[in-house]
RNA sequence: GCCCCCAUCGUCUAGUGGCCUAGGACGUCGCCCUUUCAAGGCGGUAACACGGGUUCGAAUCCCGUUGGGGGCACCA
Protein backbone atom coordinates (compact mmCIF):
# COMPACT_ATOMS: atom_id res chain seq x y z
CA UNK A 1 0.00 0.00 0.00
CA UNK A 2 1.25 3.28 -1.36
CA UNK A 3 -0.40 6.42 0.60
CA UNK A 4 -1.01 9.29 -1.69
CA UNK A 5 0.82 11.45 0.54
CA UNK A 6 3.80 9.47 0.67
CA UNK A 7 3.19 9.54 -3.30
CA UNK A 8 2.96 13.41 -3.22
CA UNK A 9 6.52 13.74 -1.16
CA UNK A 10 8.14 10.88 -3.16
CA UNK A 11 7.46 13.78 -6.42
CA UNK A 12 8.23 16.28 -4.32
CA UNK A 13 11.71 14.66 -3.44
CA UNK A 14 11.96 13.70 -7.13
CA UNK A 15 11.60 16.89 -9.09
CA UNK A 16 13.81 18.78 -6.42
CA UNK A 17 17.07 15.97 -6.80
CA UNK A 18 16.10 16.50 -10.55
CA UNK A 19 16.34 20.05 -10.58
CA UNK A 20 19.67 20.07 -8.57
CA UNK A 21 21.12 17.13 -10.20
CA UNK A 22 21.17 15.72 -6.55
CA UNK A 23 21.01 11.96 -6.38
CA UNK A 24 17.29 10.86 -4.67
CA UNK A 25 17.77 7.83 -2.14
CA UNK A 26 15.16 5.11 -1.58
CA UNK A 27 16.00 3.84 1.77
CA UNK A 28 13.84 1.36 3.08
CA UNK A 29 13.10 2.03 7.30
CA UNK A 30 13.06 -1.25 8.59
CA UNK A 31 14.42 -1.03 11.27
CA UNK A 32 11.51 -2.40 13.28
CA UNK A 33 11.82 -6.03 12.46
CA UNK A 34 8.52 -7.17 13.95
CA UNK A 35 7.00 -4.86 11.40
CA UNK A 36 8.10 -5.75 8.30
CA UNK A 37 6.84 -7.36 4.93
CA UNK A 38 9.93 -7.99 2.25
CA UNK A 39 6.80 -7.76 -0.21
CA UNK A 40 5.97 -4.28 0.48
CA UNK A 41 9.50 -2.84 -0.27
CA UNK A 42 7.89 -4.43 -4.35
CA UNK A 43 5.04 -2.31 -3.66
CA UNK A 44 6.89 0.80 -3.55
CA UNK A 45 8.90 0.16 -6.07
CA UNK A 46 6.04 -0.49 -8.32
CA UNK A 47 4.04 2.36 -7.30
CA UNK A 48 6.85 4.65 -7.60
CA UNK A 49 7.39 3.06 -10.95
CA UNK A 50 3.67 3.47 -12.44
CA UNK A 51 4.42 7.22 -11.41
CA UNK A 52 7.19 7.76 -13.74
CA UNK A 53 10.44 6.90 -11.26
CA UNK A 54 11.95 4.06 -12.20
CA UNK A 55 14.95 2.56 -10.69
CA UNK A 56 17.37 4.74 -12.38
CA UNK A 57 15.74 7.78 -11.24
CA UNK A 58 16.77 6.64 -7.81
CA UNK A 59 19.50 5.33 -5.63
CA UNK A 60 18.74 2.33 -4.02
CA UNK A 61 17.01 0.62 -2.51
CA UNK A 62 18.65 0.49 0.76
CA UNK A 63 17.31 -1.14 3.58
CA UNK A 64 17.97 0.18 6.62
CA UNK A 65 18.45 -3.06 8.49
CA UNK A 66 21.80 -3.48 6.55
CA UNK A 67 23.35 -0.97 8.24
CA UNK A 68 22.88 -2.21 11.83
CA UNK A 69 26.80 -2.27 12.44
CA UNK A 70 27.53 1.55 12.04
CA UNK A 71 24.06 2.39 14.00
CA UNK A 72 25.50 0.50 16.77
CA UNK A 73 28.53 1.77 16.54
CA UNK A 74 27.04 5.29 16.47
CA UNK A 75 25.19 4.14 19.91
CA UNK A 76 28.87 3.58 21.23
CA UNK A 77 29.82 6.86 20.34
CA UNK A 78 26.62 8.45 22.65
CA UNK A 79 27.32 6.24 25.26
CA UNK A 80 30.81 7.33 25.07
CA UNK A 81 30.17 10.93 24.97
CA UNK A 82 27.39 10.40 27.95
CA UNK A 83 25.41 11.73 25.54
CA UNK A 84 23.34 8.72 25.96
CA UNK A 85 22.12 6.11 29.26
CA UNK A 86 20.32 2.67 30.15
CA UNK A 87 17.04 3.01 31.42
CA UNK A 88 14.65 0.62 32.65
CA UNK A 89 11.42 2.19 32.86
CA UNK A 90 8.59 0.44 31.11
CA UNK A 91 5.92 2.62 29.55
CA UNK A 92 3.74 1.96 32.09
CA UNK A 93 6.24 2.91 34.98
CA UNK A 94 6.49 6.40 33.65
CA UNK A 95 2.83 7.02 32.95
CA UNK A 96 2.68 5.95 36.59
CA UNK A 97 4.65 8.59 37.76
CA UNK A 98 3.67 11.51 35.59
CA UNK A 99 -0.04 10.56 35.72
CA UNK A 100 -0.05 11.15 31.89
CA UNK A 101 -0.21 9.39 28.54
CA UNK A 102 1.15 12.42 26.92
CA UNK A 103 3.55 13.87 29.23
CA UNK A 104 6.77 11.90 27.16
CA UNK A 105 9.54 10.80 29.34
CA UNK A 106 10.52 11.78 32.77
CA UNK A 107 14.20 11.56 33.15
CA UNK A 108 13.90 8.77 35.89
CA UNK A 109 17.01 7.24 35.32
CA UNK A 110 18.70 9.82 33.88
CA UNK A 111 21.84 9.66 36.74
CA UNK A 112 20.90 6.13 37.85
CA UNK A 113 23.92 4.82 36.16
CA UNK A 114 22.57 1.95 34.81
CA UNK A 115 24.71 -1.00 32.63
CA UNK A 116 23.50 -2.55 29.94
CA UNK A 117 20.66 -5.21 30.90
CA UNK A 118 17.71 -7.04 30.44
CA UNK A 119 14.93 -4.75 29.17
CA UNK A 120 17.10 -1.93 29.33
CA UNK A 121 16.83 0.44 26.51
CA UNK A 122 19.34 3.81 25.80
CA UNK A 123 17.72 6.77 25.77
CA UNK A 124 19.63 10.37 24.41
CA UNK A 125 20.25 12.91 26.62
CA UNK A 126 18.43 16.00 25.18
CA UNK A 127 20.05 19.24 26.44
CA UNK A 128 18.51 21.25 29.57
CA UNK A 129 19.04 24.61 27.75
CA UNK A 130 19.19 26.24 24.76
CA UNK A 131 17.23 25.88 21.77
CA UNK A 132 17.24 23.83 18.58
CA UNK A 133 16.50 25.53 15.34
CA UNK A 134 15.20 23.61 12.07
CA UNK A 135 15.68 25.17 8.78
CA UNK A 136 12.17 24.30 6.79
CA UNK A 137 12.04 25.63 3.43
CA UNK A 138 8.20 25.34 4.03
CA UNK A 139 7.75 26.77 7.13
CA UNK A 140 10.08 29.20 8.12
CA UNK A 141 12.12 27.73 10.97
CA UNK A 142 10.56 26.42 13.44
CA UNK A 143 12.27 27.01 17.03
CA UNK A 144 12.24 24.35 19.89
CA UNK A 145 13.45 24.54 23.63
CA UNK A 146 15.45 21.29 24.18
CA UNK A 147 14.14 21.79 27.88
CA UNK A 148 10.74 20.51 26.17
CA UNK A 149 12.23 18.04 23.79
CA UNK A 150 12.32 14.44 26.17
CA UNK A 151 15.10 12.43 26.73
CA UNK A 152 13.71 9.84 23.73
CA UNK A 153 14.91 6.42 22.95
CA UNK A 154 17.58 5.42 20.96
CA UNK A 155 17.67 1.56 21.25
CA UNK A 156 15.38 -1.22 22.15
CA UNK A 157 16.45 -3.53 24.58
CA UNK A 158 17.12 -5.81 22.20
CA UNK A 159 19.84 -3.67 21.28
CA UNK A 160 18.30 -2.75 17.93
CA UNK A 161 18.40 1.48 17.32
CA UNK A 162 15.41 3.10 16.63
CA UNK A 163 14.11 5.19 13.20
CA UNK A 164 15.41 8.27 14.82
CA UNK A 165 19.06 7.40 15.46
CA UNK A 166 18.86 5.00 12.38
CA UNK A 167 18.17 7.65 9.95
CA UNK A 168 20.89 10.51 11.70
CA UNK A 169 23.28 8.13 10.96
CA UNK A 170 22.43 7.04 7.32
CA UNK A 171 21.67 10.23 6.57
CA UNK A 172 24.84 11.34 7.67
CA UNK A 173 26.43 8.35 5.79
CA UNK A 174 24.88 8.92 2.45
CA UNK A 175 25.57 12.68 2.23
CA UNK A 176 21.62 13.99 2.81
CA UNK A 177 21.20 17.53 1.94
CA UNK A 178 17.43 17.72 2.01
CA UNK A 179 15.18 15.85 3.97
CA UNK A 180 11.62 16.00 2.44
CA UNK A 181 8.83 14.36 4.14
CA UNK A 182 5.10 14.71 5.67
CA UNK A 183 4.21 17.13 8.37
CA UNK A 184 4.01 14.54 10.90
CA UNK A 185 7.91 13.97 11.37
CA UNK A 186 8.29 17.67 12.43
CA UNK A 187 8.48 17.69 16.24
CA UNK A 188 10.67 14.77 14.97
CA UNK A 189 13.17 17.35 13.45
CA UNK A 190 15.07 18.47 16.29
CA UNK A 191 15.65 15.35 17.88
CA UNK A 192 17.12 14.06 14.49
CA UNK A 193 19.33 17.97 14.60
CA UNK A 194 20.52 17.00 18.29
CA UNK A 195 21.37 13.31 17.19
CA UNK A 196 23.29 14.95 14.14
CA UNK A 197 25.40 17.79 15.95
CA UNK A 198 26.06 14.83 18.12
CA UNK A 199 27.55 12.02 15.70
CA UNK A 200 29.04 15.68 14.82
CA UNK A 201 27.16 16.55 11.47
CA UNK A 202 25.99 19.42 10.39
CA UNK A 203 22.35 19.33 9.89
CA UNK A 204 20.63 19.06 6.68
CA UNK A 205 17.88 21.52 5.26
CA UNK A 206 14.24 20.20 5.63
CA UNK A 207 11.19 20.69 3.78
CA UNK A 208 8.21 19.65 6.49
CA UNK A 209 5.33 19.23 3.89
CA UNK A 210 1.63 19.90 5.17
CA UNK A 211 -0.58 16.63 5.32
CA UNK A 212 -3.07 15.72 3.21
CA UNK A 213 -6.35 15.68 5.06
CA UNK A 214 -10.12 14.59 4.41
CA UNK A 215 -13.85 15.96 4.04
CA UNK A 216 -13.29 16.67 7.97
CA UNK A 217 -9.29 18.18 7.76
CA UNK A 218 -8.06 15.07 9.41
CA UNK A 219 -4.83 13.68 8.14
CA UNK A 220 -5.57 10.87 5.32
CA UNK A 221 -5.57 7.63 6.90
CA UNK A 222 -5.44 4.18 5.82
CA UNK A 223 -8.02 3.34 7.90
CA UNK A 224 -11.26 5.51 7.07
CA UNK A 225 -10.09 7.01 4.17
CA UNK A 226 -8.79 5.88 0.75
CA UNK A 227 -5.33 6.49 0.19
CA UNK A 228 -3.94 3.97 -1.13
CA UNK A 229 -1.91 4.80 -5.17
CA UNK A 230 -3.06 1.06 -6.12
CA UNK A 231 -6.89 1.66 -5.98
CA UNK A 232 -6.64 4.86 -7.94
CA UNK A 233 -4.76 2.86 -10.32
CA UNK A 234 -6.84 0.01 -10.47
CA UNK A 235 -10.09 2.07 -11.08
CA UNK A 236 -8.11 3.61 -13.99
CA UNK A 237 -6.83 6.91 -12.74
CA UNK A 238 -3.79 7.76 -15.40
CA UNK A 239 -0.54 8.35 -13.58
CA UNK A 240 -0.01 11.14 -15.70
CA UNK A 241 -2.98 12.39 -14.22
CA UNK A 242 -2.42 11.81 -10.56
CA UNK A 243 1.00 13.18 -10.59
CA UNK A 244 -0.27 16.40 -12.16
CA UNK A 245 -2.64 16.36 -9.15
CA UNK A 246 -0.82 15.54 -6.32
CA UNK A 247 1.41 18.26 -7.23
CA UNK A 248 -1.47 20.52 -7.49
CA UNK A 249 -1.98 19.93 -3.74
CA UNK A 250 0.39 23.12 -2.23
CA UNK A 251 1.29 24.42 -5.41
CA UNK A 252 0.50 26.07 -8.64
CA UNK A 253 2.25 26.26 -11.61
CA UNK A 254 2.38 30.13 -13.37
CA UNK A 255 -0.26 31.48 -14.84
CA UNK A 256 -3.86 30.43 -14.85
CA UNK A 257 -2.85 26.42 -15.75
CA UNK A 258 -3.75 23.80 -13.98
CA UNK A 259 -3.26 21.08 -16.71
CA UNK A 260 0.49 21.03 -16.77
CA UNK A 261 3.30 19.23 -18.68
CA UNK A 262 5.56 17.13 -16.44
CA UNK A 263 8.33 19.20 -18.17
CA UNK A 264 6.79 22.42 -16.83
CA UNK A 265 6.28 21.34 -13.42
CA UNK A 266 9.94 19.74 -13.11
CA UNK A 267 10.98 23.30 -14.61
CA UNK A 268 8.64 25.73 -12.20
CA UNK A 269 8.15 23.60 -9.04
CA UNK A 270 10.00 25.49 -6.32
CA UNK A 271 9.73 23.53 -2.69
CA UNK A 272 9.69 26.84 -1.07
CA UNK A 273 6.57 27.68 -3.12
CA UNK A 274 4.57 24.98 -1.51
CA UNK A 275 1.47 25.88 0.68
CA UNK A 276 1.96 25.02 4.76
CA UNK A 277 -1.33 24.68 5.29
CA UNK A 278 -3.26 21.36 4.95
CA UNK A 279 -4.73 20.69 1.39
CA UNK A 280 -7.90 18.65 1.09
CA UNK A 281 -7.91 15.03 -1.02
CA UNK A 282 -10.82 15.82 -3.61
CA UNK A 283 -11.36 13.22 -5.48
CA UNK A 284 -13.88 15.09 -8.19
CA UNK A 285 -11.01 17.10 -9.00
CA UNK A 286 -9.26 14.33 -9.53
CA UNK A 287 -11.51 12.85 -11.32
CA UNK A 288 -12.29 16.22 -13.37
CA UNK A 289 -8.25 16.02 -14.11
CA UNK A 290 -8.48 12.51 -15.26
CA UNK A 291 -10.99 12.95 -17.80
CA UNK A 292 -8.85 15.77 -18.81
CA UNK A 293 -6.05 13.26 -19.65
CA UNK A 294 -8.34 10.60 -21.20
CA UNK A 295 -9.67 12.83 -23.92
CA UNK A 296 -6.57 14.39 -24.61
CA UNK A 297 -5.00 10.51 -25.22
CA UNK A 298 -4.88 9.71 -29.03
CA UNK A 299 -7.98 7.45 -29.86
CA UNK A 300 -5.38 4.10 -29.91
CA UNK A 301 -3.76 4.77 -26.80
CA UNK A 302 -7.43 5.25 -25.25
CA UNK A 303 -8.19 1.92 -26.64
CA UNK A 304 -5.44 0.57 -25.69
CA UNK A 305 -5.73 1.43 -22.11
CA UNK A 306 -8.86 -0.06 -21.64
CA UNK A 307 -8.01 -2.67 -22.38
CA UNK A 308 -7.00 -4.27 -19.02
CA UNK A 309 -10.54 -3.40 -17.88
CA UNK A 310 -12.19 -4.89 -20.77
CA UNK A 311 -10.39 -8.39 -20.65
CA UNK A 312 -12.59 -11.32 -19.80
CA UNK A 313 -10.70 -12.26 -16.78
CA UNK A 314 -11.37 -8.64 -15.15
CA UNK A 315 -14.97 -7.70 -17.14
CA UNK A 316 -18.60 -9.57 -16.69
CA UNK A 317 -18.22 -11.49 -20.18
CA UNK A 318 -16.81 -14.35 -21.41
CA UNK A 319 -15.11 -12.85 -24.28
CA UNK A 320 -14.74 -9.76 -26.33
CA UNK A 321 -13.96 -8.71 -29.83
CA UNK A 322 -10.95 -5.72 -29.98
CA UNK A 323 -12.29 -4.99 -33.10
CA UNK A 324 -15.73 -4.29 -32.33
CA UNK A 325 -13.99 -2.46 -29.18
CA UNK A 326 -12.20 -0.25 -31.83
CA UNK A 327 -15.33 0.80 -32.91
CA UNK A 328 -16.69 2.00 -29.88
CA UNK A 329 -13.59 3.91 -28.25
CA UNK A 330 -14.25 6.91 -30.20
CA UNK A 331 -18.02 7.48 -28.93
CA UNK A 332 -16.95 6.26 -25.04
CA UNK A 333 -13.68 8.62 -24.89
CA UNK A 334 -15.09 11.87 -24.32
CA UNK A 335 -17.84 9.67 -21.42
CA UNK A 336 -15.11 7.91 -19.50
CA UNK A 337 -13.57 10.16 -16.83
CA UNK A 338 -12.02 6.95 -15.13
CA UNK A 339 -10.94 4.28 -17.03
CA UNK A 340 -13.42 1.58 -15.22
CA UNK A 341 -16.02 2.72 -16.05
CA UNK A 342 -15.74 1.71 -19.39
CA UNK A 343 -16.94 -1.53 -18.66
CA UNK A 344 -20.65 -0.65 -18.22
CA UNK A 345 -20.49 1.89 -21.04
CA UNK A 346 -19.85 -0.88 -23.25
CA UNK A 347 -20.88 -3.91 -21.98
CA UNK A 348 -24.12 -4.47 -23.97
CA UNK A 349 -21.81 -5.13 -27.21
CA UNK A 350 -20.30 -7.98 -25.40
CA UNK A 351 -22.45 -9.07 -23.30
CA UNK A 352 -25.18 -11.89 -24.57
CA UNK A 353 -27.94 -10.19 -23.28
CA UNK A 354 -28.51 -6.37 -22.42
CA UNK A 355 -28.04 -5.88 -18.69
CA UNK A 356 -31.28 -5.73 -17.33
CA UNK A 357 -31.89 -3.26 -14.56
CA UNK A 358 -35.54 -2.55 -13.08
CA UNK A 359 -35.67 1.35 -13.00
CA UNK A 360 -33.74 1.66 -16.62
CA UNK A 361 -36.66 -0.44 -17.99
CA UNK A 362 -39.40 1.33 -15.76
CA UNK A 363 -37.50 4.68 -16.85
CA UNK A 364 -37.36 3.61 -20.77
CA UNK A 365 -40.77 1.60 -21.22
CA UNK A 366 -43.29 4.51 -20.47
CA UNK A 367 -46.05 5.51 -22.73
CA UNK A 368 -46.36 4.22 -26.02
CA UNK A 369 -43.09 1.73 -25.81
CA UNK A 370 -44.50 -1.00 -27.46
CA UNK A 371 -45.96 0.65 -30.08
CA UNK A 372 -42.62 1.96 -30.82
CA UNK A 373 -40.94 -0.50 -30.56
CA UNK A 374 -42.95 -2.11 -32.73
CA UNK A 375 -42.19 0.60 -35.10
CA UNK A 376 -38.52 0.11 -35.19
CA UNK A 377 -38.82 -3.46 -35.47
CA UNK A 378 -40.78 -3.08 -38.39
CA UNK A 379 -38.40 -0.10 -39.55
CA UNK A 380 -35.14 -1.77 -39.13
CA UNK A 381 -36.05 -5.29 -40.69
CA UNK A 382 -34.92 -3.90 -44.63
CA UNK A 383 -33.16 -0.87 -43.24
CA UNK A 384 -30.10 0.04 -44.94
CA UNK A 385 -27.65 -0.66 -41.79
CA UNK A 386 -26.30 2.56 -41.07
CA UNK A 387 -26.20 5.11 -38.22
CA UNK A 388 -27.81 7.66 -40.42
CA UNK A 389 -30.71 5.56 -41.77
CA UNK A 390 -31.06 4.44 -38.82
CA UNK A 391 -32.31 7.30 -36.87
CA UNK A 392 -33.77 8.92 -39.87
CA UNK A 393 -36.45 5.79 -39.37
CA UNK A 394 -36.89 5.91 -36.02
CA UNK A 395 -37.31 9.54 -36.25
CA UNK A 396 -40.22 8.69 -38.65
CA UNK A 397 -41.82 6.29 -36.52
CA UNK A 398 -41.81 8.95 -32.97
CA UNK A 399 -43.10 11.56 -35.51
CA UNK A 400 -46.36 8.97 -36.42
CA UNK A 401 -46.58 8.90 -32.77
CA UNK A 402 -46.17 12.23 -32.30
CA UNK A 403 -42.79 12.45 -30.43
CA UNK A 404 -39.02 13.96 -30.88
CA UNK A 405 -36.40 11.77 -31.48
CA UNK A 406 -35.43 12.20 -28.13
CA UNK A 407 -38.66 10.36 -26.51
CA UNK A 408 -38.51 8.11 -29.32
CA UNK A 409 -35.41 6.65 -29.03
CA UNK A 410 -35.85 5.87 -25.11
CA UNK A 411 -37.63 2.31 -25.66
CA UNK A 412 -35.28 1.29 -28.06
CA UNK A 413 -32.32 2.17 -25.90
CA UNK A 414 -33.37 0.67 -23.25
CA UNK A 415 -34.40 -2.61 -25.12
CA UNK A 416 -31.15 -2.75 -26.55
CA UNK A 417 -28.31 -1.23 -24.54
CA UNK A 418 -30.44 -2.04 -20.97
CA UNK A 419 -29.74 1.33 -20.06
CA UNK A 420 -31.62 4.96 -20.25
CA UNK A 421 -28.28 6.70 -20.91
CA UNK A 422 -25.05 6.14 -23.21
CA UNK A 423 -23.05 6.13 -26.29
CA UNK A 424 -25.02 7.37 -29.15
CA UNK A 425 -27.88 5.12 -29.96
CA UNK A 426 -27.69 4.60 -33.95
CA UNK A 427 -23.61 4.48 -34.13
CA UNK A 428 -24.07 1.79 -31.32
CA UNK A 429 -26.72 0.13 -33.35
CA UNK A 430 -24.60 0.16 -36.39
CA UNK A 431 -21.86 -1.49 -34.55
CA UNK A 432 -23.99 -3.70 -33.06
CA UNK A 433 -25.75 -5.07 -36.04
CA UNK A 434 -29.30 -5.70 -37.49
CA UNK A 435 -29.51 -9.61 -35.94
CA UNK A 436 -28.97 -8.75 -32.14
CA UNK A 437 -30.80 -5.20 -32.87
CA UNK A 438 -33.88 -6.97 -33.39
CA UNK A 439 -33.47 -9.93 -31.10
CA UNK A 440 -33.53 -7.43 -28.39
CA UNK A 441 -36.03 -5.19 -29.16
CA UNK A 442 -38.53 -8.49 -29.88
CA UNK A 443 -37.14 -9.66 -26.80
CA UNK A 444 -38.21 -6.42 -25.28
CA UNK A 445 -42.07 -6.70 -26.75
CA UNK A 446 -42.32 -10.09 -25.33
CA UNK A 447 -41.15 -9.00 -22.15
CA UNK A 448 -43.65 -5.94 -22.39
CA UNK A 449 -46.15 -8.69 -23.09
C1' G B 1 -2.10 18.94 29.36
C1' C B 2 2.67 20.20 26.73
C1' C B 3 5.38 21.43 22.03
C1' C B 4 4.89 22.87 16.99
C1' C B 5 2.19 24.38 12.74
C1' C B 6 -1.80 26.62 9.93
C1' A B 7 -5.95 30.33 8.40
C1' U B 8 -8.29 33.86 0.51
C1' C B 9 -14.88 31.26 -2.75
C1' G B 10 -17.77 24.56 -0.61
C1' U B 11 -12.59 22.62 -2.46
C1' C B 12 -7.37 23.33 -4.66
C1' U B 13 -5.13 27.77 -5.39
C1' A B 14 -3.25 33.11 -7.66
C1' G B 15 -1.94 37.15 -4.83
C1' U B 16 4.70 38.87 -1.52
C1' G B 17 1.90 47.00 0.57
C1' G B 18 -1.16 50.44 -4.31
C1' C B 19 -2.20 46.71 -10.84
C1' C B 20 -7.81 43.60 -6.18
C1' U B 21 -15.00 46.74 -7.05
C1' A B 22 -9.60 39.78 -5.22
C1' G B 23 -7.96 36.06 -10.75
C1' G B 24 -8.14 30.69 -12.35
C1' A B 25 -9.70 25.63 -11.76
C1' C B 26 -13.00 21.79 -9.60
C1' G B 27 -17.96 21.73 -7.70
C1' U B 28 -22.68 23.87 -8.15
C1' C B 29 -26.70 26.58 -10.91
C1' G B 30 -28.68 28.48 -15.69
C1' C B 31 -28.52 28.84 -21.03
C1' C B 32 -26.76 27.05 -25.94
C1' C B 33 -25.61 22.64 -28.79
C1' U B 34 -28.05 17.81 -28.90
C1' U B 35 -30.72 10.86 -30.44
C1' U B 36 -29.79 9.75 -24.11
C1' C B 37 -25.47 10.87 -21.38
C1' A B 38 -21.04 13.12 -21.80
C1' A B 39 -17.82 16.48 -24.23
C1' G B 40 -17.84 21.56 -25.95
C1' G B 41 -19.45 26.91 -25.75
C1' C B 42 -21.52 31.02 -22.87
C1' G B 43 -23.05 33.01 -18.26
C1' G B 44 -24.19 33.09 -12.86
C1' U B 45 -22.98 31.72 -7.67
C1' A B 46 -19.36 32.09 -4.02
C1' A B 47 -13.78 33.99 -0.20
C1' C B 48 -9.50 37.67 2.23
C1' A B 49 -11.94 34.04 10.21
C1' C B 50 -12.29 38.14 14.00
C1' G B 51 -10.16 42.37 16.78
C1' G B 52 -6.36 45.68 17.33
C1' G B 53 -2.11 48.08 15.45
C1' U B 54 1.97 49.83 11.50
C1' U B 55 1.24 52.76 6.94
C1' C B 56 -0.87 58.04 2.82
C1' G B 57 -2.56 53.00 1.63
C1' A B 58 -3.19 46.24 3.88
C1' A B 59 -5.70 39.91 1.58
C1' U B 60 -0.51 41.12 1.79
C1' C B 61 3.61 43.45 7.74
C1' C B 62 3.08 43.06 13.55
C1' C B 63 0.23 41.59 18.02
C1' G B 64 -3.86 39.22 20.11
C1' U B 65 -8.43 36.27 19.83
C1' U B 66 -11.02 32.41 17.75
C1' G B 67 -11.00 28.19 14.95
C1' G B 68 -8.47 24.00 12.68
C1' G B 69 -4.36 20.58 12.32
C1' G B 70 0.25 17.69 13.48
C1' G B 71 3.14 15.47 17.29
C1' C B 72 4.03 13.89 22.35
C1' A B 73 5.78 4.81 21.66
C1' C B 74 11.45 0.30 23.40
C1' C B 75 6.28 2.67 15.38
C1' A B 76 8.08 4.92 11.41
Amino acid sequence: MFHVGGARSALFNWVMARQSGGALVLRIEDTDTSRNRPEWTEGIIRALAWLGMDGDEYEGPYFQSAGAAQHAEALRTLMDQGRAYYCDCTRDDVIARTGDQHKGYDGFCRDRGLGPGPGRAVRFRTPDEGQTTVVDLIRGNPVFENAVLEDFVVARADGSVTFLLANAVDDIQQRITHVVRGEEHLSNAPKQQLLWTALGAEPPVWAHVPVIVNEKRQKLSKRRDKVALEDYRAEGYLPEAMRNYLMLLGWAPSGDREIVPWKDIEAEFRIEDVNSSPAFFDVKKLRAINGEYVRALPVERFAAECRPWLDPARAPWDSYDPAVFERLASLAQTRVAVLAEIVEMVDFAFLPEPPFDEAAWNKGMKGPAAELLAGAEDAYRDAPWTAEELKTRLEAVGTAHGLKLGKAQAPVRVAVTGRTVGLPLFESLEILGRETTLARIAAARTRLG
